[in-house]
DNA sequence: TTGTATGCGTTATCAT
DNA sequence: ATGATAACGCATACAA
């Protein structure tokens, strides 16, 4: 004799009134009498009655969920921190709202499109988040013709029917620059994201821009794909030219500790000879040696800020564009003012961490 | 006048039957004609017609879907690479499935249980991984009281209805103090994960054993807790104190790059002076310097077996208890043979990084 | 071999 | 103004 779950059915018989009724009464919506509402108040609660998350979903036409898409080669994704950081604040949300996340990992770009379209089509979920934006990005269209509610993680290159919610990288990235020329740095690279990404693209154009403005020539930029091993190759491109920079700028924390690592098996000592910033603020990059200059985003608030974005434009109510708090430069100890061109490797030990 | 979807009441009228019968009809259930079913086949295909998710879920009473819940500090939660790893291993085999992946971030300890109970209550699961065993982990009783199918990550050290998905940490940890002791070194310490944590106590145990097998005394263990910071502050207390280690095998990579930077810190160089170890392999590990010598798990493989094994489960036909490919050993540059005692830290630079 | 009723909660429509 | 009824979506136990 299984304790069969009180149905909405069992309340109205108890109460003495018809389905509806009941359905009227527990919503709050008009049209019952207050000593109606009472009884049936009553009975819903002698029976701790709960209604059926699924019949609900169904007879609404609403999942009561969110979508995530992660294109990322799965191997890699271990070692970014963004999508972990970016769904706890997302999940803080929807927790409070009863909401829940449902995520997909799609290799490929077939895939991911395959799952936008199994999202959509199974009802999964009632909107979904466009992150890392991709130049001339298809998915804009395909969510649109999918019927999908959406957010971007930042503004589209293409007309896009949806809220965008926005952390400009570029302030950071500038800030960074602005920082090293502060030091008397001139020789000035950026080892790139991948460029049809759009913040891979858009730190490297932020880097440009703030080297012009800086009054300086254009530094070499090296694009390479977030990775470690990405990141070796495009600093021993660079330590390896002729007339190589006296200061690196990575698209993120991961390629710049492998920058470092790079200069360390050539001799090169950080920050004396060589100044490396990052981007992410990663939690190692504080407890490296040295301490890594970066840039820091708060990718918690922009989940929880896309959440609630994404859940008012569900709701009817969306309050258009959001934009939050640039990203900013957190000074450490792995930048420095170049050392005299004359002058050879110290051998001196690190001065002893700090955090900035 | 929006296309409405096709029902299988449309599918019906225009094959002639009942509903039911083109239910039967489409999951190629006995009792239907073959001519029957050949039209009804035919006017499924004419109408594009597509059961309602949402109504498929509410009359059989499934979720078609798995449920994660990860009970981090989502301020750290970025620099663990498990998570992404494994959920990518389980949504290969979801994708391919039709089921769908739940995530929950829960903070403390009464948002876990409050996330286990939300998934079972709103039927918004059919079964959940069971991550991050504890020691005595109240997780099992709760999910079985829940009617919630299971696996668990590894045993638990509880009486458990739920299969276990096993991935043996120990032979890489006997495998990391069998190398070290086999290049002369006999003060071995460890930095270990929490202790509540299952595979921080086994990690722990596992060097302890195999320090006794080797006939060395017991190594000291600073309890840590993965984090960089914990590693930092753990491998400050090791090499500060009197008898400092000349190894130390780190319970994640995390904390061994930590470790690998305090040591730069104190010009203690690696591995000429101190041998590290880490745990994990993550991808920035191969590209230090010098680069790490880890173990290996196969985390992605473990989501895949733990997807297969709970999705078995839920249909009734467990294939009980998994073992999977054990840890094992991946030497590179970060350990080397002790030093003579009164030999001081040599100032040579790294040799150049290569993968083991 | 096929049709019907039931399970679910919500809501449009109808009846008082 | 209040409340009852039926329909929505699919699968399945049961009746015919």
């Amino acid at each position: 004799m299984a304790e069969r779950r009180p149905t909405i059915a069992d309340v109205a018989r108890r109460a003495g009134v018809s389905k509806g009724t009941v359905s009227f009464a527990l919503n709050g919506r008009p049209g019952v009498a207050a000593a109606t509402r009472e009884r049936i108040l009553e009975a819903a609660e002698a029976l701790n009655w709960r209604p059926n998350h699924r019949a609900r979903s169904l007879s609404v036409s609403r999942a009561f969920a969110l979508g995530l898409v992660i294109a990322r080669d799965p191997s890699l994704l271990g070692s970014d921190p963004f999508f972990p950081t970016f769904i706890a604040g997302v999940e803080t949300v929807l927790a409070e709202r009863g909401q829940a996340l449902v995520l997909q990992v799609a290799g490929g770009g077939q895939a991911e499109t395959e799952g936008y379209r199994r999202l959509a089509q199974d009802g999964r979920v009632d909107g979904v988040f466009l992150t890392d934006l991709r130049r001339h990005d298809p998915r804009i269209t395909l969510v649109d013709a999918l019927g999908l509610p959406a957010v971007t993680l930042n503004r589209p290159d293409v007309p896009s029917p949806f809220p965008a919610v926005c952390l400009d990288d570029r302030p950071g990235i500038a800030a960074v620059v602005d920082h090293l020329v502060g030091l008397g740095h001139t020789r000035i690279a950026h080892v790139a994201g991948p460029d049809d990404f759009l913040h891979g693209h858009g730190r490297r154009k932020a880097f440009l821009d703030a080297l012009a403005a800086q009054g300086l020539p254009a530094g070499r930029v090296e694009v390479s794909d977030f990775t470690a091993s990405g990141g070796t190759a495009a600093t021993r491109r660079l330590l390896d030219a002729p007339d190589p920079p006296t200061a690196i700028v990575y698209a993120n924390d991961l390629m710049a500790i492998a920058g470092i690592n790079v200069a360390h098996g050539l001799g090169i000592s950080v920050p004396a000879r060589l100044s490396v910033a990052g981007f992410d603020d990663t939690e190692l990059s504080a407890h490296l040696h040295p301490p890594l200059t970066t840039v820091r985003t708060d990718v918690f608030g922009w989940g929880q800020v896309a959440a609630r974005s994404l859940l008012a434009l569900i709701d009817g109510e969306s309050t258009g564009d959001v934009e939050l708090e640039p990203a900013r430069l957190v000074v450490r100890r792995s930048t420095a003012p170049p050392s005299a061109p004359s002058e050879t490797s110290p051998a001196t030990p690190y001065p002893t961490p700090e955090e900035s």
